[in-house]
DNA sequence: CTTGACTTGCGAAAGATTATTATTTACGAT
DNA sequence: ATCGTAAATAATAATCTTTCGCAAGTCAAG
């Protein structure tokens, strides 16, 4: 199976890399959809997965509802606030997570995820003021 | 807001503790419907929602479709297999992860969540024999 | 026993993602 | 440059998981 570069495809790869965030499916079709109206979400959903097979994106399998993506390859954990579901990337020595070298349970371990919740800024503020109302 | 211990969600706990895994909710609801035939999926949804909002049990946020419920309350990591999506509890020190204390990129840090990802034992079986074929 | 808030069951709805299918397109070979 | 074909697309339907709305049921306090 040898992978095309479509302009669609292009266009996904583009805009992801360009907003350097951690986009959604549906906010990325939003995105490309101002230059290409006619894309479909469904391109956008298959695209995501060809590419993150192809190892030129990142799935994150984060909490809560939907999957999120990201350019950046080089491995890193990421922070996320519990209030407005906002991710941001978190650079961590590999040297601040020890893990069970090789195996654990009999597992061969692949990978490992870290995921910091947090309240952050902007939120710490809202709940600062909406105490005075309770 | 007082919770009342009715049939369905004294079943739902008793069910999720006897099983010591993390089920899904459905997974859940087959068993329950065993001894309650008439029990809904969404009380098991509701309950599950209300037990753990209670801190009586704990919602896993892990990669996936399905969220997954946990009646061990003590902290702990997760392992899971990236074949066939089984999730096993992994003891770590709390001293082996290590944390920007406090404060990082202006969060205010209520968590973390480590999920290690591996192939179990019975899953790399299967692949070493699958290999054969390819 | 009665009351009223909490719960349930059911069906429908919502949200996210995947599958289907007819049509179009990229790209290596001609 | 043109052709052939596998891969990709658009549009829509389907699926899967979770939540919602509401009428009917149930529990616990008085």
């Amino acid at each position: 199976m040898q992978l095309r570069m479509t302009n669609q495809r292009e266009m996904i790869l583009r805009e992801l890399k360009k907003s350097k965030g951690h986009l959604s499916a549906d906010e990325l079709y939003e995105r490309v959809k101002k230059f290409m109206p006619r894309i479909s979400l469904a391109t956008v959903y298959r695209n995501l997965e060809i590419l993150s097979d192809a190892r030129m994106i990142r799935k994150l399998e984060i909490s809560g509802r939907q999957k999120r993506y990201d350019s950046v390859l080089v491995d890193h954990d990421h922070i996320y606030c519990v209030e407005c579901h906002r991710i941001e990337n978190l650079e961590l020595g590999t040297s601040d997570v020890k893990l069970p070298v090789g195996e654990a349970k009999g597992y061969t371990i692949t990978g490992r995820r870290l995921e910091v919740t947090g309240l952050c800024p902007v939120c710490q503020k809202k709940i600062t003021k909406s105490k005075k109302i309770k």
